[in-house]
DNA sequence: GTCTATAAATCGATAGAC
DNA sequence: GTCTATCGATTTATAGAC
């Protein structure tokens, strides 16, 4: 996320704050003061604060609609397809860590695109649930609940964004890797 | 939680509507709404909007160091350590989920209570990291990176509040135990 | 224990000069 | 593109009547 346009660079400040104390704490003036200009000036190239926030979330819930496609549309195994959800998760977080935060937290502040922010978090759960339905009929996983799996798998998978920042705890060199391994085979020996 | 004092109900009711939109996105007039009296006679119970916060926080940070202590305590293997723990997380979410969702992501906006919560946040994982480690060493676990394990399954923990409240999807019966399977034995076949 | 009224500070956003 | 100045609304919290 390297800002090419004064815009951009307004969203990834905000995106930062965003991370450090959510939506609401954030005052224009905060994110004005981190750029080293007054609040005022922001306007000059975004229309509202909401706007900066449905610009962080948005974008990145059609990333991973469309790494979501993408896997759907491949003949790949059960097993293969959830890697490759690790994979695009461990991927968009390392991009953009401070914008997921938004995404996690603060989706409940959108007002436009509140509406079209949770049609695509519902198909987005929806096509990762019926790969885990696909792979427990084929005998692929364990036929524990389906939801129980979801959540399990999926939780893991949003709270990246805490742990992918600090490089001293988790090398990111095969984290993708090493995670579906651990997501997949479990930790008992 | 059943509320038995006044301050009790404010505290309760401030709970379910820190989860909906954050503690800093909450005003007192949405509390006192929400309870059918005027912000201004919520003073007469609390001292202030932060000591709400504090309260509903360190009350179940305290929960936690206490269940942890215990498990300490025990002379159990790893593998039922981490069963107790996951027991432990599922029990309390159980009781209050609203008041987890402030733990997971209004603890920034403390005040006074700040560093307390931070360090028994640090004891916390402290010591759920020494069980893993001493499960690899004695065998029980697989030998993958301790801060992986820790951070995949705390966050699959930590995000219990999501889901629980959803009593269609998740059965809470046996929750915990096949939570235990998903997480330990992990999701291949 | 709850109310009305209000203080003091801060919020998002705009107007207009440079 | 950034600034100063400011508007109008909203925030937490207090004072004092009932």
């Amino acid at each position: 996320m390297k800002p090419e346009t004064r815009k951009d660079e307004i969203i990834i400040t905000a995106a930062r704050l965003f991370k450090e104390k959510g939506y609401s704490a954030v005052t224009m003036r905060d994110i004005a003061k981190a750029m080293g200009i007054k609040a005022a000036s922001l306007y000059n190239h975004i229309n509202s604060k909401q706007e900066i926030l449905s610009n962080i979330i948005i974008t990145l819930a059609e990333e991973f609609t469309k790494g979501m496609k993408i896997i759907m549309n491949s003949n790949n195994n059960s097993i293969d397809d959830l890697k490759n959800i690790v994979d695009l998760h461990v991927k968009i977080t390392t991009n953009n860590a401070f914008g997921m935060a938004s995404l996690n937290n603060d989706w409940m502040h959108l007002e436009d695109k509140l509406e079209y922010y949770l049609e695509l978090r519902k198909n987005y759960e929806n096509n990762f649930r019926q790969i885990i339905e696909l792979g427990i009929k084929n005998n692929e996983l364990v036929s524990a609940d389906t939801n129980l799996i979801l959540f399990s798998v999926l939780s893991t998978l949003r709270s990246l964004y805490i742990w992918i920042p600090n490089k001293e705890d988790l090398q990111n060199t095969n984290l993708a890797s090493n995670l579906s391994k651990v997501l997949l085979n479990g930790i008992i020996k």
